[in-house]
DNA sequence: GTATGATTGAAACGAACGTTTGACTTCCGG
DNA sequence: CCGGAAGTCAAACGTTCGTTTCAATCATAC
């Protein structure tokens, strides 16, 4: 259906919370700029945290699959061999930047937002802000492994984490 | 006088900016953790804003003199010459990095601190926020712009506010 | 057309917020 | 001692917040 309440709410949400922060945007400031009820907010998303979810969903969902995408190409070419670092960094990379160019302004501010939240996020946030990757850090964490197998785990999962947090500064 | 009310609440409120971020964060929730009253805090600092701006003063007041500090004695050792671009840069990086040091937890909760206001803040309190840097901006624009005089005055702002941001973010 | 489920609308809810008030202590110079 | 400034305290203020409610409207299938 793809009610065009629910697309406006987004993307208006989208760059409120990128602009002045999630805590420091209200539903009435989202719904007012929208020209939408008060109350749809929480009939089409539940809750405020719910619309912050799906917001970060929509773009990340397209962006994980391209990096899993660039992820199974890089297995197929380098078979049971030892990847190369560079190319699983580049493949985690590049799929955001590849997605903002394409979405233009909804894009850049969406990449604003996450380094926001990157910033801003309480430790209880993070953990369902965190879930949005599952698949995606197990599988780059893996491929990781296999590129330095002379690091632990801990080595390993620390990287993979500044390597996030440094996207979302860029 | 100093007092032991003023100080606890600074400390606090240091603490849970860091931790939970500057609008997340309660009157209500800081005066708990410091064992004072809630009313203290706008007898002592007016104002939950200004309790914010008398925190950053606290510590950015001996950065910024040990900034000019520094600026001084090299100023004073290059003489009418054009001095060392990455000396210059030193001369601003290194105080913040001496002052943690010196202060300890405090010091690296100040420094988180920064880091997510530069993200967080909105356009109308950094105004305030900037208000602090006003002598030690000047004054290093000047000395960036002796060691860089191909450069022009937008280029040279648009660098010393990359260098404040990559401070903050490490 | 009419019934039915999905969506919108205006209004109110309770809770939490920053701030203010005024009475009560604490402290100290005269 | 005492008088007044400085500080603390519990309570309340008005506002804003996220959320809920329920009637009104819309769309769609029969």
């Amino acid at each position: 259906m793809a009610s065009e309440t629910k697309d406006r709410i987004l993307d208006v949400a989208e760059r409120l919370f990128a602009d002045r922060g999630y805590p420091a945007t209200s539903l009435r400031d989202i719904t007012a700029e929208a020209g939408v009820n008060l109350a749809s907010v929480n009939y089409h998303f539940g809750a405020k945290e719910s619309l912050l979810a799906a917001l970060l969903e929509r773009r990340f969902t397209p962006v994980n699959e391209r990096r899993l995408e660039l992820l199974d190409a890089l297995e197929a070419r380098v078979g049971a061999g030892r990847p190369d670092v560079e190319d699983v960094l580049r493949a985690f990379l590049a799929p955001p930047f590849e997605k903002q160019q394409e979405w233009g302004e909804g894009g850049r501010t969406f990449l604003r937002l996450v380094g926001r939240l990157h910033a801003e996020t309480n430790d209880e946030h993070r953990a369902n802000y965190l879930r949005l990757f599952e698949e995606t850090r197990q599988r780059y964490t893996a491929a990781l492994h296999r590129a330095l197998p002379h690091l632990d785990d801990a080595d390993v999962r620390w990287r993979m984490m500044f390597l996030i947090g440094s996207m979302a500064f860029a």
